[in-house]
DNA sequence: ATGCCCGTTCCACGCTGTGGGACATTCCCG
DNA sequence: CGGGAATGTCCCACAGCGTGGAACGGGCAT
């Protein structure tokens, strides 16, 4: 047997290893075979060949008949899309994403923090012809980008420390603010005007103004951002791009306030549009 | 669901089992507890607590520390974003879904035909008060919507009747098309015709156009509607809407087309009968 | 208080997942 | 064209691991 993880706090192998193979397609190898699952999570192809028709079957893999590969299936699709689908702020949030965009036409983006990373959960995509690169669902560090920033101003210490020491404050620009006292005394700017700018700290190119979202209770739980490209900027605009999230960000907080408190199962949008039936097909 | 399979085929049962507890969640019980989800995959509330921990700790569920029940995790928002966002198909449409919307206003799809059921990959929400509700991820039936008829429409006769004999016609409202023979003929209509409509075959008060997107090979890998209160309908609209999806659909597929020659890695799989394919892996 | 149901933990049993091996096939290189 | 090395798939005996019953403690109605 491969070294492998220590098994010390064990949970159910079997499935500890069909996560890890699932966990091993990423958009860089959508595509992957046996063998190659095998030599990445350390298994023998016998047991991963085992674990892959279990997961055909659920659908969560599909085999190309052709070429024998794996690719992840489309119930795993439904499943992330639920988890999404039921976030209250993304909900609350689209509508205030769209306005921001209608302002300004730049790309727009609802992030939030999860393992001390940024996670987009939405986005609307900019009209320009100049764009910045980004995927809903996939993550970045939170150190040098505005909705990491933002999230991380509104952390408390012991967590910021946290995310720090596990995530590290790795170095991507020039700009990039690399130690963690610098980053503490950028937080406590962010907290203080309400917003925070990214000056192409995470790619030269790109800059970005966020401002984060809050709960009934008070805490950010999400962050709202505007992603523009550094040369077409200058202070005024800037100062615009600071004010849209702002004035989004308090919107949707209040949106979320006021929507918690009728807030239980199975949400029919009891706001604004008519619902015309959620359409379950039967089972 | 009571009786579970017979365990004839067997695949692994801890992955199993697992994968049913994840799909047990829904948009309607997005929160389960251990004992709600023993009860609906009939386990030992020990065995589920036992897996939903493995599962808690690769992150595909989380545990609210107060109520003690359990949602499901961002890891899988992850990999389901994984594998729409290598969906080529989405990547070329959404421009395309975006210049639909800004010519009728109303909701705009992107689905694609999987199991016999048609599933929605993304989504323009209508920018009018009445809207359709409907989720990206989610499943609806294919006999009775548009994307789901047009796309049936492209099967090979076999294979609609396999969808047919396995998912049913089931009745929705008095305009649901129940009879195989209907069905078919209706479908060589949509494939005369280049689009299909749906006037009230799912509900009532919803009407949809939509039109097929072929890949580069002429087979029909998704569809495109557009979707509308069927109050604010007339003929003049509805003419106007079945020539803005095809209109639409037709771009997209060139699009399709174009990008495959620099399709990298692994392009081939030309030939393939199409067989929606029962998930039996070879015995 | 008193049930009732919940989540959690523990443990011995024996079923079930394991991985080595065998095999056919495909691909690549000589 | 043929041999070698990959690959995917199938099979099987063993024992390790997942299983579920039972027991414990806490929370919430009654």
């Amino acid at each position: 047997m491969r070294v492998r993880q220590a098994a010390k706090a064990s949970g159910i192998r079997a499935v500890e290893r069909a996560v890890a193979i699932l966990r091993t397609f990423s958009s860089g190898a959508p595509e992957l075979s046996v063998s190659e699952l095998g030599r990445a999570v350390g298994l023998h192809k016998s047991t991963v060949h085992r674990l892959l028709g279990t997961l055909e079957r659920t659908g969560f893999v599909v085999q190309d008949p052709g070429t024998k590969r794996y690719r992840l299936g489309l119930p795993l699709f439904e499943l992330g899309s639920m988890v999404v689908n039921t976030l209250e702020v993304r909900r609350v949030a689209r509508p205030h994403l769209e306005e921001i965009h209608r302002a300004c036409g730049e790309t727009v983006h609802l992030g939030i923090l999860d393992e001390g990373e940024v996670v987009y959960i939405d986005k609307i995509e900019s009209t320009r012809r100049v764009r910045m690169y980004s995927q809903v669902g996939r993550r970045a560090p939170a150190h040098c980008t505005g909705l990491g920033k933002v999230l991380l101003a509104h952390l408390p210490d012991a967590s910021l420390a946290d995310v720090i020491e596990r995530r590290g404050l790795r170095r991507f620009t020039s700009k990039t603010i690399t130690s963690p006292k610098e980053l503490r005394d950028h937080c406590a700017l962010i907290r203080q005007q309400g917003y925070a700018l990214d000056t192409g700290e995470h790619e030269e190119l790109i800059q970005c103004a966020a401002a984060a979202i809050y709960d009934h209770t008070g805490k950010a739980v999400a962050a709202v951002s505007i992603t523009s490209v550094a040369a077409a900027m200058d202070q005024h605009r800037v100062a615009e791009h600071a004010s849209l999230v702002q004035q989004a960000a308090r919107k949707i907080s209040e949106g979320l306030g006021a929507s918690l408190s009728i807030r239980h199962k199975e949400g029919p949008a009891p706001t604004r549009p008519v619902v015309a039936r959620p359409s379950t097909p039967g089972r």
